[in-house]
DNA sequence: AAGTTGTTCAACCGCAAGGTA
DNA sequence: ATACCTTGCGGTTGAACAACT
């Protein structure tokens, strides 16, 4: 005793920060693969250097393929204030009535905009009460002048008005929702914005079930969105489960070969000597380069796991070829997986110009 | 165009709870 | 019983971005 807490990790050794696309990749993979029964000793068996905390976390928040993302419909919106009502900021209950919505995110929405939205409405109905004392016969034409009154500090809070029929959390979403871009595959920046745009609410409103969140035999441009339906994995379930998976099942039901970890591992390892002058290449391209190779691997999602890790492999400006990486394979299938010890996520070269620009990635390119 | 201010949200931190040896 | 370990939770922070001057 007397010693104190015992970190959660060795500081020194770990990096912080945003993360990076190689580093998302390393973790949803090694998930994908060997599930994360130890999220302490994960970071290490998965070649990252990050705190298993961070791993969690960003598995949790952003990685994980049930995570629903987009903007929050009306009806998540009075969920989310009714239960904080009875609950408070118990985050993690509100999220369990919340499919796909982390305790996080509901928090994050809660604190910029909901409060407010409640302040608002608050201050706006005791405004409409005095007026209505002094005056019953104008309550509700005093309201707007009320309201004006009240955000009149601060030229963001003008937003306010809005919110009540249009949420700007998620529709003005500022940075890419990288996974989300993934799973829906769009074109563009514009067309993505979009995709979190309220009408995509009634799309993510419906989902009940997450093996229903994407349906594989849907038309092409939902193809990477079966690449995060694990559906196969130990994903598949609901939000407070997902925390457990089993692992014994996760080897029976995807059983990967090592072949595809070591493929795309000597793809990352060999980042350094990679190339960053080409422009992002257009997903719709990539999935039929990605559909023209790899039908091989028909067994257990596979195929759909080398599109997506293809397609990542792209945007990473990790281009290998089919042959090289049948080279690579060859030539380190003997060895055990393990991070090179140079790896330096911060060291990736960025394909996609946006995230070379900005010297750092904090998200998923978009698309 | 450049600077300022406000908003959003991913990620971090510390603590508590639960499990285990 | 207790010391240690791991996970989960909630509060907070700070970078990026948008709106505005």
């Amino acid at each position: 005793m007397g010693k104190g807490r015992a970190p959660c990790c060795d500081k020194t050794q770990v990096k912080k920060g945003p993360w990076s696309p190689a580093e998302d990749l390393r973790l949803v993979t090694f998930i994908h693969n060997h599930g994360h029964e130890n999220w302490r000793a994960l970071p290490k068996q998965a070649g990252l250097l990050r705190c298993g905390k961070s791993c969690r976390l960003r598995w949790i928040n952003y990685l994980r393929p049930d995570v629903k993302r987009g903007n929050f419909t009306k009806e998540e919106e009075d969920t989310i204030i009714t239960l904080h009502q009875t609950l408070g900021n118990k985050w993690s209950r509100i999220a369990s009535h919340l499919p796909g919505r982390t305790d996080n995110e509901i928090k994050n929405v809660w604190n910029t905009h909901l409060k407010k939205k409640l302040a608002f409405n608050k201050d706006h109905a005791d405004s409409n009460r005095e007026k209505s004392k002094a005056s019953p016969s104008s309550s509700s034409q005093s309201s707007s002048s009320s309201s004006s009154t009240i955000i009149s500090g601060g030229k963001r809070n003008m937003a306010i008005i809005e919110l009540d029929h249009q949420p700007k959390h998620g529709s003005v979403s500022k940075r890419p929702r990288p996974l989300e871009d993934l799973r829906e595959f769009k074109p563009s920046n514009k067309e993505a914005k979009e995709v979190s745009s309220p009408s995509s609410s009634s799309h993510n409103s419906n989902v009940t079930n997450y093996s229903s969140q994407v349906d594989v035999s849907k038309a092409d441009d939902e193809q990477m969105g079966s690449l995060f339906n694990f559906s196969s994995g130990p994903y598949d379930v609901p939000l407070e489960e997902v925390n457990k998976p089993e692992i014994q099942d996760i080897n029976a039901a995807v059983e990967i070969p090592l072949e595809s970890d070591l493929d795309f591992w000597n793809m990352l390892d060999g980042l350094n000597t990679m190339q960053t002058n080409e422009e992002v290449q257009l997903p719709n391209v990539v999935i039929s380069q990605s559909s023209s190779l790899g039908v091989e691997y028909d067994i257990n999602g596979e195929v759909e796991t080398r599109k997506w890790l293809q397609y990542l492999e792209n945007e990473l400006g990790l281009e290998t070829t089919q042959d090289e990486n049948q080279k690579n394979l060859s030539e380190d299938a003997a060895k055990p997986f393990l991070a090179p010890e140079n790896y330096q996520c911060d060291e990736i070269p960025m394909k996609s110009k946006v995230n070379s620009e900005m010297g750092h990635y904090h998200s998923w390119p978009s698309l």
